[in-house]
DNA sequence: CTAGAATTCGAACGATGGTTCAAGTTTTGA
DNA sequence: TCAAAACTTGAACCATCGTTCGAATTCTAG
């Protein structure tokens, strides 16, 4: 759908809260009121944006074969690229509060089964050796943290394509687990 | 100053866009008119914020001292601290988007410098052989995401202390660079 | 060709948010 | 003691935002 790309490149460049409708509309091409015929209102918009995104990181978490530094550099670059690659991903686990309670729990919960998926390689990691013994919980955020990150400073125009940026910061973020 | 606590508690409950003049003097015990006898505004509230918070990320990379990765520690440590103990980091790199043009220029500067200054504390571990080679820019930006995204997921009442997670967390990141 | 459905529009509505202001109250200092 | 300064208030103003709606236009199928 042309309308969610719009709408996620709207977010993306003002922010969810300051993301007017008025603004999507325009950016999509069509009068403010016409959105309503597509989505029930914003709040729809942002969970089709947040939905798409989080189905393309799980997808990524089934993909991954291979032993666990391997399987959690694929989930990485992966994430690293749902970021930067398309103007979407960046609304997905970066503004799940904006959504209305209702719409918000869900989502929540994808997001956490997502969160529990990277934070089982890490542990499987550790269990058979391949890892240092470490906090699980704790790194798999730091690493989360640091890919979601991006989205703030990545430029399109600037030195490092998004491919780059996947492969050196999910190499660094690994091999802290050594 | 009080009011500065109480709007960076409704900063981080309610996100600053949607944290409301109204709230944040109730929050803080006066009339909401009255916010504007110590304020020009809410933007004014919002930069007071985060000067504060950037000026004391500054000040742990003076008082940093010995080889680049116990700097680095210490940096980092510092950094979490700031996100954490009192309930004001997290507006800081945080939310520099929501201040107007005129305010944001001057702040996202400090941030660059305090940026360039945690890269370099990285590049100069790598001068002298402490850490391996590596991007420094990049790597800087993974470990000062990781750092920020503790705001996210931190609650007070969870099973680890800011101290702990400080720690664990700056030694991971650290680790990664060896 | 034409009637019905689908789409599109843009003005208008209600709510909310930041801000102002005239008027009161409290504090200060001589 | 008392006047000036500082502080405080709550209602009101204005802009903006999400949303609604009746009408106009375009598309579709028989």
């Amino acid at each position: 759908m042309e309308i969610l790309h719009a709408a996620a490149r709207v977010f993306r460049r003002r922010g969810v809260a300051a993301a007017g409708m008025r603004e999507i509309a325009e950016e999509a091409g069509l009068s403010p009121g016409n959105l309503y015929h597509y989505f029930s209102g914003k709040d729809e918009i942002l969970l089709f944006c947040q939905e798409r995104t989080l189905e393309r990181m799980h997808a990524a978490v089934q993909a991954a074969k291979g032993p666990a530094a391997e399987r959690l550099r694929m989930v990485l670059r992966a994430h690293v690229h749902c970021m930067l690659d398309e103007l979407e991903g960046a609304t997905a686990h970066l503004d799940v509060e904006s959504l209305p309670p209702k719409l918000r729990a869900p989502m929540i919960d994808k997001r956490d089964a997502y969160e529990r998926a990277v934070r089982a390689i890490v542990a499987a990691g550790v269990k058979n050796r391949e890892f240092a013994r470490c906090d699980a919980s704790l790194v798999t955020r730091a690493m989360l943290g640091a890919v979601n990150w991006t989205a703030r400073w990545y430029r399109p125009d600037g030195p490092q394509m998004p491919d780059e940026i996947a492969d050196a910061l999910s190499e660094y973020l690994v091999k802290g687990l050594a």
